[in-house]
DNA sequence: GCTAAAAATGTAAATGATTACATAGCGCTC
DNA sequence: GAGCGCTATGTAATCATTTACATTTTTAGC
């Protein structure tokens, strides 16, 4: 007679739920109810199959089971640019609420570029992710419209937006209010005796840009300052506010005070400032947005706007998890924002 | 008679290869031949079943896939804080050649705890992870003796380190020569005059660190220096360069020049010197390491090393691919360096 | 035109889990 | 003790794709 005991598989090869049934004595249904539905099943059982579990050293396969179950437990993070610090700490608190409720995330960089934002949406429909948060307003808005099509106009497409947004798709919103903040900054710095305040913006038509350009020209304009209005268009990057900060202050009428929409824009104005031999505060106040690290560390310390990043980020996956579970979502939460006031203003100067 | 045209499924669910082989009139391995092999399939067919796909707008369900294939086309990357501007033009390497082989990443950020890293570790045995391209020796060793246990000594464990490594565990590696790249910053600030010179490390035990601080007293000790050695411990952040900067030049035998092991701790040595009415570089000279974005902008611009990121990143990831075609891979590949002198260094005072 | 080899295609099993449905067993009531 | 309801469990279909193997068709050589 033969060796009837053949090897069935090559390898020790991992085991698999049939190996656990085996074990336990039981079918896979039962293993299977005792990990997704334990109270489904007898403690005696249970005891077993968790024995059993542990002397096989049986780990679920994900993909047979997202196959079965139609899901991915995957969320995207979508964002503009992963080099910027601004995001970390934004994914970081998205990435707490995640785990704990057994989600992943996969930080999709979009480089700015359109064709890597839609390969990421594209994930949605072929069930490698399960929703979106979405960081960046600068994707082709396509995407969201064929997703949304919705007749009922209320979106139950797994996508929230976190900080940015756009100004005519209505998509569920974690932000702080951009215009506010804004208000505040420029309010500080006329309270400093600055009439002629420049600001440097993000890209241009950037919707949250466009309201801080707003909050800024609304509160000059209640200050009587409309007139002193002088605006330039950075990308939020150190190169950017260097060279926008140059063209600004290398002329007579330069700005008394420089409202930047990013600390990186901040950082590298204070750089052309110094090459111009303009010091700050004395000749010039600066003040950034966003409240990264740095800007306790660059010289002059930077006066700033904070927002509340990791609140940001547990909030919109928290939302996010709400519309995956088919739960309404609040359409608009409105986080605060301060004004943290360090070294890089100060009153104007004679 | 009743309508027996019934609706089969009750919402026009997302189309699968069944939907797409009836369209092209084939079987549903023709199709599926058609898009893994195309060269296995007629012109004719091709054609018919390229004509289907687009008509029935089929996307492959990739979870399906994965099962079948017993692979995830995911990638991890492991590191110890995501918030470390160093980390993100490896990952963009990264990312262009896994994308063009049809490979996802997944960014793990251990924030430092083995837990997470133990988790994203797991993924491999799960089947949710095809890899690991480590970037941090942060984390358990037991997690890579235990997965590496292959018994030829030659591990085919799909796993890379870049930058980091392990003094103990020997795994291809993609990195720079740190004894190298440090030996030639001391060289540097000895040539300057300087001879007090301090170096404030990352974390204590960290193997590149370790090299760099070989670099630091071999190239003392070339120089007669060696009872000139001062250390001090950071862990590459602002924060630990800025306190560690305090403890360093508060003294009446401060060093003349500290070698840092990151740019952000360098940044906070500078501010540490402002604080202390130090002049940089005219009573102090500094030097980081990686050359971040930052070091062109804060004030004065760093003097630091450069290390390649991304081709780092490219390079791991070619590594990882090859790995995972069975292929041979080379143990160790060292990029070169370089030290990238602008400000923060000078000729000692007298 | 026949035959063998090569190419193209189809059939059906397999991947590993989940779950609808069926069934068994038990305790309880009348 | 028949009937009911409840819990616990098993059977087998299902998810969408890939692929070994079988079968058919085409090509080429003579």
């Amino acid at each position: 007679m033969l060796n009837t005991q053949v090897t069935s598989k090559q390898s020790p090869s991992v085991p698999t739920i049939k190996d656990v049934a085996k074990a336990a004595g039981c079918s896979t249904a039962t293993v299977s109810r005792a990990l997704a539905t334990p109270e489904k099943v007898s403690d005696a059982t249970r005891e077993r199959v968790n024995q059993a579990i542990a002397q096989v050293g049986y780990a679920p396969n994900i993909a047979a089971r997202n196959l079965r179950r139609a899901e991915s437990k995957t969320i995207v993070a979508l964002l503009p640019d992963i080099s910027n610090p601004f995001f970390s700490e934004i994914i970081s608190g998205m990435e707490d609420v995640a785990h704990q409720a057994g989600y992943q995330i996969l930080i999709g960089d979009c480089e700015h570029d359109p064709a890597r934002a839609e390969a990421y949406f594209r994930l949605l429909s072929t069930n490698q992710a399960d929703g979106i948060v979405l960081l960046t307003s600068e994707i082709p808005k396509t995407l969201i419209k064929q997703a949304d099509g919705q007749a009922d106009g209320q979106a139950d497409f797994p996508l929230v937006m976190a900080c940015e947004f756009f100004s005519d798709i209505d998509l569920p919103l974690i932000a702080i209010d951009n215009h506010q903040a804004s208000c505040q900054a420029i309010d500080y710095l006329v309270s400093l005796g600055h009439q002629r305040i420049a600001t440097l913006t993000g890209p241009a038509g950037n919707p949250i840009c466009l309201e801080r350009l707003r909050g800024y020209r609304d509160t000059l304009s209640v200050h009587g300052l409309i007139d002193q209005v002088c605006v330039a268009e950075g990308d939020f990057s150190f190169r950017s506010g260097f060279q926008q900060g140059l063209a600004l202050l290398d002329n007579a009428q330069r700005p008394t005070a420089i409202f930047c929409h990013s600390d990186e824009m901040a950082v590298g104005v204070l750089k052309a400032a110094r090459q111009l031999d303009i010091t700050v505060p004395g000749q010039l106040s600066v003040v950034g947005f966003d409240n990264i690290g740095l800007s306790e560390y660059c010289d002059p310390e930077l006066t700033t706007i904070s927002q509340p990043r990791n609140e940001i980020g547990q909030q919109a996956m928290q939302s996010l998890l709400h519309l995956l579970r088919g739960e309404r979502v609040i359409r608009r939460q409105t986080l605060s924002s301060h004004l943290i006031v360090r070294k890089s203003t100060g009153r104007v100067s004679g």
